[in-house]
RNA sequence: GGGCGGAUAGCUCAGUUGGGAGAGCACCGGCCUUACAAGCCGGGGGUCACAGGUUCAAGCCCUGUUCCGCCUACCA
């Protein structure tokens, strides 16, 4: 016998190793059976699984278990991604605490520094993604940095190079001081800073007035190296001054005239600093100005900064605005709020600054990526986020790709020390390939971790092998993933998987939502608002935790989190449990064969159902309507399965009808408890494995068990057909009498006599056949059914399809209550109805609304004035004897 | 500035060809009924943000408004 309430965790533990052991998640490079996969967004290296993750590999991991069950071959590809600038911050912090530093180590010394890091923590991820269930063939698991992976990086690399597709040059990019290295506009967050307008007086080199500009970062002035108005700023039409002197700096710099400049903005003078703003840097190439560097690569002030030289660049915003004021230069400051861009992995503020840095031309590569999506070959789900694809697609901008840190994939370009020229190859060339010089020097920086990422579909696979892996497996079925790294990653694997395999890298994008705190704020470390995966699993455990994220999983709308959310699964799980307990206490063997002919009506009600609920659930799951499969399954177990077949079949089960009835009931139960399971594997992989385990007949592992066809339970289908329509009068009789009691106040302890009547011989059948159901499920002492109105007074009534239900309170009716209750009923009933016969009333609603329509609207009017009549006659009754 | 999404029961949210307003939790009342008190039975509760429009019919389609999120953008 099963344990009386379900304890997570060992059994959690037990069946990950075994599933593990039997290499059970092993994809087939070859089979007969469909394809089916999936490519693992790849966590970081130094990842801790959080929310976002959980969510994230737990539709994945539902997708994949379920179509295991379906009969696929599935792969699912596990991995993570080398994560460049963080791991090697956290590498960084390491050797800052022993007192060294990587400078001190030296690139190579650090590069061993950092695998050792990861042999020795890298792997935590991973083994927190198989505590919560993920089904992925670890057998394949790759790492951005491995050979295969890096060999991938350096062809697409030099392939690229040589269609004229990556390239070198000197450009503003966004450099974070701290990590010392350039980043791609996406590795940027905005973010609204209170910050202030400094309106700063320009005298003309004349001495005879002056400019007034307004700048935000007043530190940039000592790098101006022009001021700019607009051509036909109607102010400055007859100025005759050609030059400004620069203050703090005595520097003498020109007017110059840029449509750029806004006119609308101040005083329609611009400061122009080329070598710190992106769009003075291009209005520095417009009119060849020179670019003067004044912050350097660690954001303190360069020999170039004068006096200032030195100073961080915060100090030294101070000093500048402190010596601007005492020169008189200062007109005023006005507060202003105004986007700052801070680095993604450090927060710090970027500074844009002139660097040399390698760029891929995405315009080129993003045109078939954006046709893909246009015609269908690869769907966007929910297709709202197409548009964002699109609008990011069309206005795409080079990728800087090259970052200047240490831990990545070193460009593969070479230098020649004699003629300057570049070599780019596969491997270390021996000599230049303009003039056959040995001496080459290789680039030092590595590249963005996001281009490994970015060919993860196929270099995963071996490519630029030709495997059977690929051939068997790209394109990939979906990607499941969360719309923060749509840009970053889906758009640009769309871009090389296109380019590089001559065609898309999945079928479906499942884009899904973000897991936030239960007041609805993202969750981070800053808030303390952080629910932390791990303790959810230890205190409710794994399944419950799945099912929360499943059920709570609507498209397009972001997860609400808290503990009590997941309680509420922990239930449910414990409620499956508890039906398994109990139907193992009466299952002594499989009973893979159903007798229809002994079918009770539960039993083929319970079947019929069981058909519906399992249709239900495959179409939601191949629609990836998560929520919705999850809670079809949940509201079928509870309260279709446990609230009634259940405890209809128990008279049975307990061996108080003949055994015919008896074993059908038991076959029942042991099919529906068998699909049931199956049916929630994906969700549960555990209990369910659990369950299987005890479960009389039920071969191997679930996880293997095969999907349940509709078409299983019963040969003749036509068996089940009305089961639902009969249970509906018994459930109906049950729920009213049941009513009764609960409004009337009556002790479930006392016992009721009833009285079924009804004119119609088929329900008087129904009802006499299942006279004891009626009885025990609703607590009776008898039921009587017949055709005539029964005499006693003494009764409460329910109407339930078109037969009276009356229950005998013989010394116990409380009138003033029975017409209360009535009345109540009345009432609804009468509101309900003046909205059906303003319909049928209208003509226009007769002769535009559809056939069917009016027909379902009239059956339904009768059927209420029925109930209603015979409610106001009772009531009348009633109130006449009170 | 541009774009996207949201507003439905006290709370969190479902609601896909426009025709029945629903779930879970919370709440109220009653139950240790031999699978489950992590449970069972019964009950109350909504002008579907606001204003118009289309339609026989609108939570759902269209227009506008308000409030709240998020993404995106080089006006210093």
């Amino acid at each position: 016998m099963l344990d009386k309430g379900y304890e997570p965790h060992e059994v959690e533990r037990k069946w990950y190793t075994c599933w593990e052991k039997q290499d059970l998640f092993r994809a087939k490079d070859k089979d007969e059976r469909p394809a089916f996969s999936i490519v693992i967004p790849p966590p970081n290296v130094t990842g801790v699984l959080h929310m976002g993750h959980a969510l994230n590999n737990t539709m994945q991991d539902i997708l994949c278990r379920y179509k295991r069950l379906k009969g696929f071959n599935v792969l699912w590809m596990p991995g993570t991604d080398h994560a460049g600038i963080a791991t090697q911050n956290v590498v960084e912090r390491k050797l800052a605490q022993e007192d060294n530093d990587r400078h001190q180590l030296g690139r190579e010394k650090f590069i061993e520094a950092v695998w050792q890091w990861r042999s020795e923590y890298g792997d935590a991820i991973i083994n927190q993604l198989k505590r919560l269930g993920a089904s992925c063939d670890w057998s394949r698991e790759r790492f951005t940095m491995d050979e295969g992976l890096s060999e991938a990086v350096r062809t697409v690399f030099v392939k690229l190079y040589e269609k004229g597709l990556i390239y070198r040059g000197l450009y503003i990019t966004n450099w974070c001081p701290r990590c010392r290295t350039a980043l791609s506009e996406l590795e940027v967050e905005h973010e609204e800073i209170d910050g202030h307008l400094y309106h700063i007086r320009y005298p003309f080199a004349d001495g005879k007035g002056e400019l007034v500009i307004a700048t935000t970062r007043p530190e940039t002035m000592l790098g101006d190296t022009a001021v700019a108005i607009h051509p036909e700023d109607e102010r400055y039409a007859d100025l005759k001054a050609q030059s400004v002197i620069l203050p703090l700096m005595d520097r003498k710099i020109p007017i110059i005239k840029d449509s750029y400049v806004s006119r609308e903005f101040g005083t329609g003078a611009l400061k122009v600093t080329p070598a710190h703003d992106p769009n003075d840097f291009e209005i520095g190439k417009r009119h060849k100005l020179s670019s003067i560097k004044i912050i350097n690569d660690a954001g303190c002030m360069t020999p170039e900064a004068g006096r200032f030289a030195k100073l961080d660049r915060f100090e030294c915003r101070e000093q500048v605005v402190k010596a601007l004021k005492s020169g008189g230069y200062l007109i005023k400051v006005t507060n202003r709020k105004h986007g700052v861009g801070h680095c993604y992995r450090c927060k710090s503020i970027v500074e844009p600054n002139l660097s040399q840095q390698w760029f891929v031309k995405a315009k080129a590569l993003a045109e078939p990526a954006i046709k893909a999506v246009k015609e269908g070959k690869t769907r966007i789900i929910p297709e709202s986020w197409s548009k964002t694809y699109f609008d990011w697609m069309n206005n795409i901008r080079d990728w800087c790709i090259s970052r200047q840190i240490w831990w990545g994939h070193r460009i593969p370009a070479w230098t020649c020390e004699s003629c300057q020229e570049l070599t780019v190859a596969m491997q270390t060339p021996s000599q230049c390939s303009a003039c056959g010089h040995k001496m080459l020097i290789q680039e030092t920086d590595v590249l963005d971790t996001w281009f490994s990422s970015a060919l993860w579909p196929f270099s995963t696979m071996g490519w630029p092998e030709q495997t059977e892996l690929l051939r068997t497996f790209y394109p990939t079925s979906v990607l499941v993933t969360g719309f923060d790294i749509l840009f970053f990653w889906v758009a640009r694997m769309m871009m090389m998987g296109i380019h590089f395999m001559g065609e898309i890298p999945f079928k479906d994008v499942y884009v899904h939502a973000l897991v936030r705190d239960e007041h609805g704020h993202k969750m981070s470390k800053s808030k303390g608002n952080v629910i932390d995966p791990l303790d959810i699993i230890d205190t409710y455990g794994t399944d419950a935790f799945r099912y929360t994220l499943a059920a709570f999983a609507a498209q397009g709308r972001d997860i609400k989190m808290s503990k009590d959310r997941v309680d509420g699964y922990r239930h449910f799980i414990n409620k499956l449990w508890n039906a398994a307990r109990f139907s193992l206490m009466h299952l002594e063997t499989g009973y893979e064969k159903i007798e229809a002919g002994n079918l009770s009506l539960p039993d083929r009600w319970i079947l019929a159902r069981l058909k519906k609920t399992i249709q239900k659930v495959e179409t939601a799951l191949e629609q990836y309507r998560f929520n919705e499969a999850a809670s079809e399954a949940y509201q079928f177990v509870w309260h279709e399965f446990c609230d009634w077949y259940v405890e209809a079949a128990k008279p049975a089960l307990y061996g108080k009808t003949e055994a015919a009835a008896a074993n059908a009931a038991k076959q029942t139960l042991w099919t529906v408890l068998h699909d049931i399971l199956i049916m929630l594997h994906p969700f549960a992989p555990f209990v369910t494995e659990e369950i299987w385990d005890k479960l009389p007949g039920a071969e191997g592992f679930i996880l293997n068990a095969g999907f349940p066809a509709p078409q299983r339970y019963v040969d003749d289908q036509s068996i089940l057909d009305n089961a639902e329509k009969q249970m509906e009068l018994i459930m109906g009789a049950i729920a009213g009498i049941r009513n009764i009691r609960g409004e009337m106040n009556i002790a479930p302890s006392a016992t009721l006599e009833a009285v079924f009547f009804s004119a119609n011989s088929e329900q008087r059948r129904i009802a006499s056949d299942y006279q004891d159901l009626i009885v025990n499920m609703a607590r009776l002492t008898s039921l009587t059914v017949t055709d005539k109105i029964p005499a006693s007074k003494t009764n409460a009534t329910t109407i339930v399809s078109g037969a009276t239900l009356l229950v005998e309170l013989k010394g116990v009716i409380d009138f003033q209550c029975e017409i209360n209750r009535l009345e109540k009923e009345v009432i609804k009933l009468t509101k309900e109805l003046t909205g059906l016969s303003k319909k049928l009333n209208n003509d226009s609603f007769l002769s535009n609304a559809p056939a069917n329509i009016v027909e379902n609207v009239r059956e339904k009017q009768n059927k209420l004035l029925e109930k209603k009549d015979k409610l106001t006659t009772t009531l009348e009754r009633v109130r006449s004897m009170s």
